[in-house]
DNA sequence: CAACAGCA
DNA sequence: TGCTGTTGG
């Protein structure tokens, strides 16, 4: 979900890269994105997803492992950042998730009875939903990986943006543009290892690989500022509140660009939101967020990483081994040659 | 989503 | 070796 700002952003503020290019970057990623990207993703052809002999969905605990280790073996250092609270102008997009997810759950279930299995796999991934037990189990592995997490006070992306602006990670990572709007200096997208991504409701593919959005970049080409591009998201609509019926990003761009706020562009054309459009902007400008943290990333713990995947959740020893195998002797080369060269220097 | 097996 | 379909839990 998130802000629809797709539309508008300039080519110029967006640089396509490689994962080697983010080598020994640090970055906070929305923890509650990426799980529920595993969790709708890693899934049998029928849609059900992954689990261990109790039943427990173990699909997160999959892509949280290999792409933690992919991101180390590259160097990139991520810290995992969960949402808390949400804020109360987001209760009612969530109730409508929730019913969402009920009717996909229902037709899920109608599909699989009915055999007909493409379709019951893209209920499936609609009817996900990410636990309570499926953020514990991640974190378990996430400290037994010495991957460091945070769990916000609120909004997960506004803590990410804050601890990027704040300079303590290189940049933010999302699926969703709201980072921008919570003030995060550089936004990576499709952060994974294969660059390639499904499309909804079809069985195709389309290659997309990892970018990064510099939000200077796309300030300075809209010719509009952080507060600005606020209000147009106002206009829009947000994961808070709907937005004014027929505006999307670009008739939202032109009237801020002619009014400069929300509420001057909505007396222009005579319409009304009903929010109250002042704990909007401060929900953005202004967010919630946890100031006092620490960022620490250790060496895997390989006896741990063994415990929860293979004793607890029936992952393949075999299969977790030979990945923390090759962990380890690349992170060996890695300083085998870092020492040299500093022998050489 | 990412690893892996099987095939060109 | 690179590509494509299947498996993982």
């Amino acid at each position: 979900m998130g802000v629809k700002l797709g539309d508008i952003i300039p080519p110029e503020a967006v640089q396509t890269v490689q994962l080697s290019d983010l080598s020994n970057k640090s970055i906070a990623i929305d923890g509650y994105n990426i799980l529920y990207q595993f969790l709708s993703n890693i899934r049998g052809p029928d849609g059900k997803p992954l689990q261990d002999s109790k039943g427990r969905v173990t699909s997160h605990l999959s892509g949280v492992f290999f792409r933690s280790t992919n991101f180390i073996k590259e160097g990139i250092r991520v810290v995992y950042v969960f949402d808390g609270q949400p804020p109360a102008l987001k209760i009612e997009t969530i109730r409508k998730r929730i019913e969402l997810r009920e009717r996909a759950r229902k037709m899920y279930e109608e599909a699989l009875a009915a055999g007909v299995v493409a379709e019951a796999r893209k209920y499936a991934a609609q009817s996900s939903s990410i636990e309570k037990y499926m953020v514990e189990t991640a974190i378990q592995l996430l400290e037994a990986m010495g991957i460091p997490y945070i769990i916000a006070p609120a909004e997960g992306e506004a803590q990410a943006a804050y601890m990027a602006a704040r300079g303590d990670v290189w940049a933010s990572s999302s699926q969703d543009y709201d980072s921008i709007l919570f003030g995060t200096p550089r936004l990576v997208r499709n952060l994974s290892l294969v660059g390639r991504r499904k499309l909804p409701r079809r069985n195709e593919y389309v290659v997309v690989e990892p970018e990064v959005l510099h939000s200077e970049k796309l300030f300075a080409s809209l010719g509009i500022t952080r507060r600005e591009l606020v209000e147009m998201a106002i206009l829009i609509g947000t994961d808070y509140f709907e937005g004014v019926r027929g505006i999307g990003p670009k008739k939202a761009y032109s009237l801020i660009k002619e009014y400069g706020a929300a509420d001057k562009a909505l007396d222009a054309i005579k319409k009304s939101l009903d929010v109250d459009i002042e704990a909007v902007r401060r929900l953005f400008l202004e967010p919630e967020v946890k100031k006092d943290y620490e960022l620490k990333w250790r060496e895997i713990d390989r006896e741990a990483t063994m415990r929860i995947l293979c004793d607890e959740h029936d992952f393949s020893p075999e299969r977790v081994e030979k990945e923390l195998n090759e962990v380890e002797s690349i992170l060996s080369e890695k300083r085998r040659v870092t020492s040299l060269d500093r022998w050489l220097m």
